[in-house]
RNA sequence: GGGCCAUUAGCUCAGCUGGUAGAGCACCUGACUUUUAAUCAGGGUGUCGUUGGUUCGAGUCCAACAUGGCUCACCA
């Protein structure tokens, strides 16, 4: 970071150098422990009196003379340090006195409790594993700075516990996920994150280029298509978790590259992929949290089943008052709209008045898990219509907290009609809009072999992770989120 | 991108209507053999985000810029 060596870091250089002077290594190698702290102070009942063999980083210490304590912190927690002169010898105990915090060491000693309870490790010897140059942030209040943070999460997850026990739940909830659909048969696939076009999505992908062929390729905004064309080829039940990259805006709820889950069922549609995200949220739910009841914020969210499910159309006669299933024509829904207050385009189609009423209207309302269903046909290129009503699609989204969790939808498997949809893109494309989706041709060809019907899922991973975590920003549970460099 | 706010020691923060830089933790020196935010005595370690401007004088007032936060817009 910085190139001027402040005196705090000049003085424990300097003690880098007496340990190597008194041929010390300062940093050493491999460290066999036989235990970690959790397990000496879960299991003391039969861990005291026990020798033990643990590693971590130094956290506080308290000398008294010819005596003193030290915290060791390793991942699972932290254990108090016992050193004493007697134990040791003057010149150990010297070294001890030396010791920074921050520093990481190896400790063999016997587990025992202190007069005031504490368990502690009476250490008989102990041996320097990384010499720590840089000062901890103040023991107390721990690493507030934001920026610092996240800019140095290393830090963050040191002097923060909490931070950790995010990363480690967001760990736990991905795997659940895996688990539940391994559990249910699908199969985890990995699609390019490299398109030579970037489909499945509306929104601006990232450009790079590949030098050896010459040719300018996009990071995927998503897997989608990649993921249908393996339905075309038989595979009947896949799904893939990974990054999506969208060049878009940075705020609390986005981080240029995001984790989405993608699922595809053949055979299926858009209700069985209901019953389906219904299932998986609540048994990852369940299986990491323990309780259907979760709080985020100043809301408790109640994820125990079933789920309420309303149309799009039921939701907005709900919430705003209007009926647009009785409103037909494109300038009477445009009027409807801006009886309400909205500033509606006079371009904009009786569909997407609808949806812009929808976010702006509904969604702050919908705050306990519901599924929305029954999108207009033009929001949801890639979704197949409605049988009684082709304006609309088989598609739902989930809301929680007022916010998109979950799409999927009945794949649209009509090759003529899915090349209609990407060409009203392309038109739209045509007019100035950047986040249209692009004609993808061999797409097209793959549904002309035939894919079979079925029901796809998107779930946004961070998003559900900040529900699970009560985490108010998409940052605190990206463990290295984009910022600008400095 | 717009609006608002923030930026002072390694960290957490004070610093009034402009007068030449402070505290706690950490660190250094000494005392202390069961403490735990250990305690006691002593020591301030700084390009006040950057660059300009106003002024006899700027951490403080003004402007621009930088970085970040919140928020609006856009999206998931």
């Amino acid at each position: 970071m910085s190139d001027e060596v402040n005196e705090l870091k000049q003085v424990r250089l300097h003690k880098l150098a007496e340990l190597r002077a008194q041929g010390i290594e300062p940093y050493g190698g491999r460290f066999e422990r036989d235990t970690v702290t959790a397990h000496i102070r879960n299991g003391f009942a039969e861990m005291e009196g026990k020798k033990v063999r643990i590693a971590g980083r130094v956290m506080a210490r308290r000398i008294h003379g010819k005596a003193g304590f030290a915290n060791l912190q390793d991942q699972s927690g932290q254990v108090q340090l016992y050193f004493r002169a007697d134990d040791l010898g003057e010149q150990r105990y010297e070294l001890f006195k030396s010791m920074d915090l921050g520093d990481i060491i190896g400790v063999e000693g016997t587990v025992f409790l202190t007069r005031r309870g504490e368990i502690s490790v009476q250490v008989e010897d102990f041996t320097y594993l990384a010499k720590s140059l840089n000062p901890l942030p103040e023991k107390w209040h721990g690493l507030r700075d934001v920026e610092l943070r996240y800019r140095q999460r290393y830090v963050d997850l040191i002097v923060n516990p909490p931070v950790r026990e995010v990363f480690v739940r967001r760990s736990q909830i991905v795997r659940e996920v895996r688990r539940f659909l391994d559990e249910e048969g699908f199969l985890e696939v990995e699609t390019p994150m490299m398109q030579p076009i970037p489909g499945g999505a509306t929104a601006r992908p990232f450009v790079t280029h590949h030098n050896a062929l010459g040719v300018d390729l996009f990071l995927r905004i998503a897997p989608e298509l990649y993921l249908k064309r393996l339905l075309v080829g038989g595979f009947e039940r896949v799904y893939e978790v990974n990054r999506n990259f969208r060049n878009e805006g940075i705020s609390t709820r986005h981080n240029p590259e995001f984790t989405m889950l993608e699922v595809y069922q053949a055979y299926a549609d858009f209700n069985d992929i209901m019953d389906l995200t219904e299932r998986l949220i609540c048994t990852v739910v369940e299986r990491v949290l323990g309780n259907m009841k979760v709080r985020f914020q100043d809301t408790e969210l109640d994820f125990t089943p079933p789920w309420e499910r309303i149309t799009m159309l039921e939701a907005i006669a709900r919430y705003a008052g209007v009926d647009f299933s009785t409103v037909r024509d494109e300038e009477g829904a445009r009027q409807e709209a801006r009886a309400l207050g909205l500033d509606i385009d006079p371009a904009a189609s009786r569909g997407e008045v609808i949806n812009e009423v929808f976010e702006e209207l509904v969604e702050p309302h919908l705050v306990q898990p519901v599924f929305v269903t029954s999108h207009p046909v033009e929001l949801s290129p890639l979704a197949k219509r409605n049988r009684d009503n082709p304006e609309f699609t088989d598609r739902f989204e989930l809301f929680i907290m007022n916010r998109e969790i979950a799409n999927a939808f009945s794949e649209l498997n009509d090759p003529l009609d899915q090349r209609q949809r990407f060409e009203q893109q392309v038109a739209k494309r045509a007019r100035g809009d950047a986040e249209a989706h692009f004609m993808d041709e061999d797409y097209l060809n793959a549904l002309e072999y035939g894919m079979p019907p079925a029901g796809g899922l998107g779930i946004g991973i961070d998003r559900l992770v900040m529900l699970l975590t009560d985490s108010p920003s998409i940052r605190d549970v990206i463990l290295f989120p984009t910022l600008r460099p400095l």
